[in-house]
DNA sequence: GATCTGACATTAA
DNA sequence: ATTAATGCCAGAT
């Protein structure tokens, strides 16, 4: 049975893990999950369960290293600033460099466990 | 209870 | 290379 909400519960994990100065994109978030293609849930995970005192949202952006469209924390200028202010570098498009920033699965070394 | 929508990404044509 | 369709999880209607 179980809900199998674990899902959810990963996202908010890895994106309560991301440290400061990196970003991730739904991808990655969705494949850490289990689901390589959930990506949309991944997004929707957050905007479900808004937590920013544990899960910074603003460090989550798209694979093209733009940001949120619909930033519910105030807006894309929010999360600019936000990102901006974790020292993060963008381009002109306001796109995340993920070059630089884009954190893997190999490197946050999670520890998630699918059952609790 | 079933159906649709919704912070995207991947695969196919 | 670009555009179209599909997949995915959970919440809302």
């Amino acid at each position: 049975m179980k809900k199998l909400k674990n899902f959810n519960r990963i996202v908010y994990e890895i994106v309560m893990q991301i440290p400061k100065g990196r970003v991730m994109y739904y991808g990655q978030i969705s494949r850490l999950a289990g689901s390589p293609r959930a990506s949309r849930a991944v997004g929707y995970a957050l905007h479900a369960n808004p937590d920013p005192e544990n899960i910074p949202c603003h460090r989550v952006v798209f694979k093209d290293g733009s940001l949120t469209p619909s930033f519910v924390f105030g807006g894309i200028d929010r999360q600019y600033k936000l990102l901006k202010a974790e020292k993060v570098t963008f381009t002109k498009d306001k796109k995340v460099k993920m070059e630089k920033h884009n954190l893997t699965e190999q490197k946050l070394k999670i520890n998630i466990f699918k059952e609790d």
